[in-house]
RNA sequence: CGCGGGGUGGAGCAGUUUGGCAGCUCGUCGGGCUCAUAACCCGGAGGUCGGGGGUUCAAGUCCCUCCCCCGCAA
């Protein structure tokens, strides 16, 4: 088939080079315009115009596809548009130019957590499995009818990038199954159960703030999921310290209590049901590092309350 | 030239304001104690203080310059 891939970050990666190795003809690649990024504000390729670029195929960033990336897309006569995490909505001028429709690659188990942060959300609700689904665009967000899944359990100690990572080949994989039966005419389409679905909202620096009065469970999701961006954090020394992995643990205490903390027995800090380990963190100003590292350099005394 | 923090034995940090013996919590090596230990006691090794240049009797500390890391903002 002739495809047209839209797609931007990391996780988007895997599926186009996928389809890069297959028999399938790739005819162009959107992204997102190059953005100002970093120290310096450096102007920057998204992951998937640099995976395309290097496969030598032609690649498009309208500020808006719907606005000024209509004739392109036509006249690069896809067959079938495959999208992966593109960053903008495509409108119905643009689901109708390819005759075989558009193949989203969705980063959860559909009907739940729709939207752009799946993946973080799945970790911040506590599920304890995510995953992908292929879907059949329409012109709603995350709403078309589903096509596979594929299942993965999250691990208790998980963050979201790893999560990410693994999904990511998760949905690379899944893509090419889905566009074998496809192809072999044998795909059934299931229409999402819209009494199941979840919306989530994007990610925001002010999820990060952590509320010790929340349950052990809430406070671990929190953290791990929002690892590695925009990560749980809570003010200390005229900054900010990023709590970015924790597991579960034993103890209780006032909320925000520092129950251990010692650079062999770790970290250990009460919420207001249970208690959670913290086993990364950041300082300002410096790297992530393991928690018992952390605290070989700084005091956080027992029994003081975070 | 977007704003700011940082680089000190193997790890994590203090010391820089006010130049004056290289320090802390660990790790590591050797010995001791113990039924035993990530415990405790004693002793030791290990550092061009990110690189280069300058000021000074004397620089981790002050000045110039380069490199690298991190956060914010986007």
């Amino acid at each position: 088939m002739r495809i047209v891939f839209m797609g931007t970050p990391e996780f988007a990666v895997p599926s186009l080079e996928k389809l890069i190795e297959s028999s399938h003809e790739v005819a162009g690649v959107f992204t997102q315009p190059d953005r100002p990024k970093g120290r310096g504000n450096r102007l920057t390729p998204s992951p998937v115009k640099v995976c395309a670029q290097r496969a030598g195929i032609p690649v498009f960033q309208p500020e808006r596809i719907r606005r000024d990336g209509v004739e392109d897309l036509r006249s690069l006569r896809p067959d079938l548009c495959v999208t992966a995490a593109f960053g903008q909505i495509l409108s119905q001028e643009i689901l109708d130019i390819p005759p075989l429709g558009s193949i989203n690659v969705h980063a959860s188990l559909l009907p739940r957590h729709r939207g752009s942060a799946p993946i973080a959300h799945a970790i911040l609700q506590g599920d304890r499995t995510a995953g992908v689904t292929t879907m059949m665009m329409d012109r709603g967000i995350d709403t078309g009818d589903m096509l596979l899944k594929a299942e993965t359990e999250i691990g208790e100690t998980e963050c979201c990038g790893e999560l990410t990572e693994r999904l990511s080949r998760m949905g690379a994989e899944l893509l090419m199954e889905t566009l074998r039966q496809m192809e072999e005419g044998n795909l059934r389409r299931i229409p999402q159960n819209e009494a199941e679905m979840s919306y989530d909202p994007m990610l925001t620096k002010e999820m990060g703030e952590v509320d010790f009065r929340r349950s052990a469970e809430a406070v671990r999701g929190q953290i791990n999921g929002l690892n590695p961006w925009p990560c749980a954090s809570i003010p200390w020394e005229d900054g900010r310290l990023k709590l970015m992995r924790a597991a579960p643990a034993e103890g209780r205490g006032i909320p925000g209590e520092v129950l251990v903390s010692d650079p062999k027995e770790g970290l250990v800090l009460a919420c207001g049901e249970g208690a959670v380990r913290v086993l990364e963190i950041q300082a300002p100003g410096g790297k992530r590092m393991r928690t018992e590292d952390f605290l070989r350099g700084h005091r956080i005394p027992a029994g003081s309350v975070l």
